[in-house]
DNA sequence: GATACGACCTACAGTAACTCTAGGTTCAAG
DNA sequence: CTTGAACCTAGAGTTACTGTAGGTCGTATC
């Protein structure tokens, strides 16, 4: 076929390394595309679209379970939609929480910068300011948190 | 001395698991403390602040190479604060590119949550969304991307 | 002093999600 | 037909833990 791809296209295309994409077949996420005669891998435009949806929902935050769940859904479409929407809402969640310890993050990493204008570590409180948790903005300190 | 703390007590108050404390140890993050002659580990309120340094660092999106970094430093106050900087301005950029693709997942994620209103997944988005990189928000889909 | 029993000990295997390496084969261009 | 990039497999390595098995310690209670 004219639209065959080899593995480095797929991975070009997707901007998925060439391992990555013999991980996710290796473990089921991927299904085992076709062989030349000489045994190497070749793509059709069906595999971009997975490969697309898998690497797109990994940027998204969501781990391959999520991702293979999600999958599995879609090759059953006549199901409902309850799950998916459960999905992506524990997502939400998640990133939500993500985002507000990221911003967190950023204004004492602000701080630090600014106060870190001596020349000296004496004079830097950047040590000060991780090591002391009164210190801090960060939340979520409680212990087994994620 | 009546300040020792058991492995036990140093987890509880940094929030950390005990087995990551010994991992920590093992990888030469933590020095080795003292021990009873039944060769439990003792630690004093020094062990504790260190603790309390690498899991805030931690929290803070630093990989434990670069509170290794930190640490040194701090171990050799005198030196330059050049470096404490630069590792802070590393991070902090990096904060502010995850901060941006997280708030970009949340708005693909309502936006998902919003279209699956159906009860078919024939009437819900969600996949499409997930597979179409043209209906994205999210950036940064570059090959070799972390 | 004996006995529980939770907390501690070591050593090692397992986890997620890749990433890299070695050593060999295939494909396509010149 | 040769060359060299891209492909192949198998397996080890990475980060930052987490969990398990099998045994020991410390202390509160009887």
């Amino acid at each position: 076929m004219s639209g065959d791809l080899t593995i480095g296209d797929l991975g070009r295309q997707t901007g998925c390394k060439v391992q990555t994409i013999r991980y996710y077949e290796e473990i089921g996420l991927m299904p085992k595309p076709a062989r030349t005669s000489g045994n190497q891998r070749r793509y059709n435009p069906g595999h971009a679209e997975r490969l697309a949806f898998i690497r797109h929902g990994r940027e998204l935050g969501f781990s391959l379970d999520a991702i293979r769940e999600l999958l599995d859904i879609s090759d059953v479409p006549e199901r409902s939609c309850d799950t998916v929407d459960r999905i992506a809402r524990d997502q939400l969640e998640q990133v939500d929480r993500r985002i507000r310890s990221l911003k967190a993050m950023k204004g004492e990493l602000e701080r630090m910068i600014l106060q870190c204008r001596g020349d000296k570590i004496a004079d830097c409180r950047i040590i000060e300011v991780l090591s002391d948790h009164s210190l801090c903005l960060v939340e979520e300190h409680g212990p087994a948190s994620s």
